[in-house]
DNA sequence: TTTTTTTACGCAATCGTTCCCGACATCGAT
DNA sequence: ATCGATGTCGGGAACGATTGCGTAAAAAAA
């Protein structure tokens, strides 16, 4: 099947017009007469034209379009962030090529390559779990690729970095835990790798020094694949029940390492807050439908998309190339429900 | 920021060959020797030649992109559809461009727009709720773009179509409640305009009278954008409980109106299952967790994109036009949970 | 009227790649 | 020695749009 679309040299044979003079009547040039644009634009209109965007690419090097790369669209945070992307890269004339890593670093390479070979103008990357080796993407970015790392940054590039502030936010869900009660608190991490699992646990370890409680390495948990695969959360969880001294709360510092927290203590008839309690890093939207309602410390994900897209075209269309580049740390919210109610302690509505 | 690759003619000039021998050297061409082949297949290695995708597609006519327009990439269903239609199509050497038109016209038709002018090869479309008006589709399917319908598909054109079993899923669901001894069954419903609105309400009615049971008009609530906005909902929910004869059950026959159904009846402290039952159409992948566990009607999302976007490729690639059309039905499986247990039966694991 | 300036447009190169031709060298056959 | 066949390769047009430069005609200045 084919597609034949109009082009300027249709325009210029029916017209009897050079295709120079088609082009610079349709960009308004002042070379052409008034008449002569009017007739051009008219009959343009008319048959419904369309600049052929592959051909200016080819002339413009550049092809007005962004790659993201992100482990998973399916979890909230990135399709949120994802829309924030959207929104200011559309109304900037640039249109999004979205790829997903599933947490797997052989596809984060194969996708930043296939990226790059269709000529993207600029890339924005969350990195997954597995990415300890960041030449993929240095190389391009040496190449003169621009790319802006948000959410999971990494230390390779010297470029735009946007994040939420993750350390502030694990600080505010663990003390918020320490607040109501709870005297044990483990935490289930990401991958070391990653940099929100330094922050974040940067972040609780304070949280309990602040309030003088004993930071336990043995209540520390790290779930290689993010909590993407159900055994790894559980074979943590089994770790952190098997203990002589159980923990009363955990900070669950990831979506998916929350959500299959819950489904574990479902399976074992663990019951939350009673038996343990859980605040989560997540940014569902169904936490007040969980059983029971999920408290959670939310990331700015839509916010943090735009700054993020902004940035990246602003290096994209920059003349000369930038050097100044800053971390934007955008704050976290605090939502408390159910899950992280002390059982001693009044239920909350 | 520039970012300069190598082309065909940097190779040509190092090893003093011309364009045309390097091209047909790189594409393996019979008039090439074997030795130039070797030099020149070499040298493309070492320097990493990639062919600019751009300059092919400008002189192919064609750019080896599909486009994908959904509704939201943040519902459950979608995502895994876009899961699919990927998996398909990067094997097949195609990128996919998503746009999302937040159930909103005006977004539709733009979306529309952008993808045709950024010259994709196909379009894969499931159409909002909004959408009564199919002209913006079907025009550029009769100038010869091709395009594949899946999920809420259309009567204006004629191709090929992918759904799941929508009358059999919601015939399913409501013999389910039937079976469970609900007596009064309300349904939920989406915008009237939609293809799976009636499948589904026809699946509904279909099996109330297979049971002998009374088909009333009062027990159907629409939500005109597929209960994307709270407030639609409460209102249709709110007709409901106002009746007389309240109904004990409800199918929620769409992702949001689940949802939202829940939130309803949680700040209104309307019990699940006791007060009013319920089973939703939904690919949440945390139905087991909510409270109570969610009875769903599941569609398979992540295969009805595979086999949208391999019939859309089929299509793009087919030297003759396809005129033998036919609708893919792919079956809807149903997993009974705790929301449609009746109250007076005992309570299921 | 002649010269200069302005107006309004066309020609052709360019972007990276492919591909139709044409060109030459070599070789075997006559 | 001449001819056609074959094997290798280069020239150049094409894809759609932009743009520097050249130029004819019209208008203005001389």
């Amino acid at each position: 099947m084919k597609f034949e679309a109009v082009t300027i040299k249709d325009i210029a044979k029916v017209l009897g017009l050079s295709t120079s003079t088609v082009s610079r009547a349709l960009r308004d040039s002042y070379e052409i007469s008034e008449e002569t644009k009017q007739l051009v634009l008219n009959y343009a209109k008319e048959i419904n034209y369309r600049p052929n965007p592959i051909a200016l690419s080819l002339k413009e090097k550049r092809s007005r379009s962004i790659g993201v790369i992100v482990s998973e669209i399916a979890n909230s945070f990135f399709s949120q962030a994802i829309n924030g992307i959207e929104s200011i890269a559309n109304s900037k004339g640039y249109n999004v090529i979205i790829t997903q890593s599933l947490e797997n670093y052989e596809r984060e390479v194969n996708n930043m390559q296939f990226l790059s070979s269709r000529s993207i103008d600029g890339c924005l990357i969350s990195v997954s779990t597995e990415t300890k080796d960041f030449s993929h993407i240095s190389d391009l970015y040496n190449k003169g690729l621009p790319i802006v790392c948000f959410d999971r940054i990494i230390d390779g590039i010297d470029t735009y970095k946007v994040i939420a502030d993750n350390f502030q936010g694990a600080y505010d869900a663990t003390t918020h835990l320490i607040k109501n009660g709870f005297k044990r608190i483990a935490i289930l991490s990401n991958s070391e790798y990653l940099s929100i699992t330094k922050e974040r646990l940067a972040g609780y370890k304070k949280a309990l020094e602040d309030n003088k409680m004993k930071v336990d390495e043995s209540l520390f948990q790290q779930c290689y694949h993010g909590g993407m695969i159900y055994e790894e959360v559980e074979q943590a969880m089994n770790n952190l029940m098997q203990l002589k001294h159980k923990p009363d709360a955990v900070f669950a510092s990831a979506d998916k390492l929350t959500t299959n927290f819950m489904r574990y203590c479902k399976s074992k008839q663990i019951h939350i807050p009673k038996d343990i309690a859980v605040i989560g890093f997540s940014n569902l939207d169904l936490t007040d439908l969980l059983s029971p309602s999920l408290s959670v410390v939310r990331q700015p994900a839509f916010e943090m998309g735009k700054v993020a897209a902004d940035l990246l075209i602003k290096m994209i269309e920059s003349k000369r190339p930038i050097t100044d580049f800053s971390n934007i740390v955008l704050p976290a919210e605090i939502f408390e429900r159910e899950s992280s109610v002390h059982p001693k302690t009044k239920k909350a509505a």
